[in-house]
DNA sequence: GGCGTTTTGTTCTCCCGTTCACAAACTCCT
DNA sequence: AGGAGTTTGTGAACGGGAGAACAAAACGCC
């Protein structure tokens, strides 16, 4: 996020910034995001800030984006299509190189520019580009399945849209976006609002 | 997550089950499932475990998702338009009520069985359907003026999947999805794998 | 009815992230 | 050069979530 916001100020024409002004473009504490970056070093200079560009690198360099990902997709339904077709990937370092799907009807698709596949080239692919994340955007039901396939080939990191969880080995990351959870976090707060106005929560 | 677990295990006919066996299914620890679920009351029966239909009723109750949310998209790019697709929204209480996009080219489209239309019948449409909750799936540029007319027209709830810091008055509700960061921390665990492996973290 | 077994509800403790507060360090102005 | 004003980096306090552990309660068997 901190990246993020210093690459909105890099173009915003800001060449030095103080914690106290990175910290409202990324929505944090000061103090917070001082503690954070001094995790990496020190790379501010005290009664200045922080020099955009440089740190911009530094942050870039730890989190390891300098480097290109290559990425697969499982699942092409809707979610899985807009994946392929989101453009913040491509731009943060993200390269979608393969899109599979277990519906042999889909194979005749185009998206975004790639074929797509049958989830059986998953192994060719992934030795082919040396795939180490892949993004499960299938039905719950699948996902597990995917995500031991994803495992024994090498895969070790997973994105997962599926509304399940996910059992993989130690030393397997696992993250998962749940879309519907998230909804239905607003719409308890929502309900809680109308039933006792007067004690909303900002979170 | 816990009502999502409920209900798979419901489908596969079971009528009790036990803490540790909910715990598993919902991915944590078996303590903190019971903690959680002390919060909303005594629904269990000690030596038995919870009857799942009606800790499933009550769970479903507490958060909300008895009642039908009705639901605006706002951009209907890639993203918007998988959302608009989504069936998880429909089967779990959301409820798409209308599409809207600023770009005029975009109004002839129909996605998802309804029409997309100008962002400008925001208004009238949250005063027809009583829309509490908005979905911002714009550039990030966009965001912030989508979130301030959503609010200006009576929206308390915002699910913003652009990457920006959303800022709005105290009362209104934001989550803030972001597929890239997520990508992001995986790569970041990705590459500290590949530096030293061994101290692998399975978070 | 009483005892052993099972499982919940809850307390206690630990740990980690967040925030406050302040010393150190740097700049600018006189 | 020196002091006033800023701003970073960090030690200390705070708060809250997570897990371990245990008492209370329900069931079943004898």
């Amino acid at each position: 996020m901190y990246l993020r916001a210093l690459t909105g100020l890099a173009e915003d024409g800001t060449t030095t910034c103080s914690s106290e002004e990175l910290a409202a473009s990324a929505g944090v504490n000061s103090a917070k995001l001082r503690k954070d970056l001094s995790y990496l070093g020190s790379y501010g200079t005290r009664g200045v800030g922080y020099d955009v560009e440089y740190l911009r690198y530094q942050i870039a360099r730890e989190i390891g984006v300098t480097q290109d990902w290559p990425v697969v997709i499982v699942g092409i339904g809707n979610l899985g299509h807009a994946l392929a077709n989101y453009s913040g990937f491509r731009s943060r370092g993200f390269r979608v190189v393969a899109l599979l799907d277990a519906d042999p009807s889909r194979k005749d698709e185009k998206v975004a520019g790639l074929d797509v596949r049958s989830f059986d080239d998953l192994e060719a692919i992934v030795a082919e580009h040396d795939v180490s994340i892949g993004v499960i955007a299938t039905p719950a039901v699948a996902a597990q399945d995917v995500a031991d396939r994803m495992v024994a080939t090498g895969i070790t990191s997973i994105l997962n849209f599926a509304p399940s969880v996910l059992s993989v080995p130690e030393g397997v990351g696992v993250r998962k976006v749940d879309l519907s959870i998230e909804l239905q976090i607003l719409a308890y707060h929502e309900q809680r609002k109308a039933v006792s106005p007067g004690s909303e929560d900002a979170s």
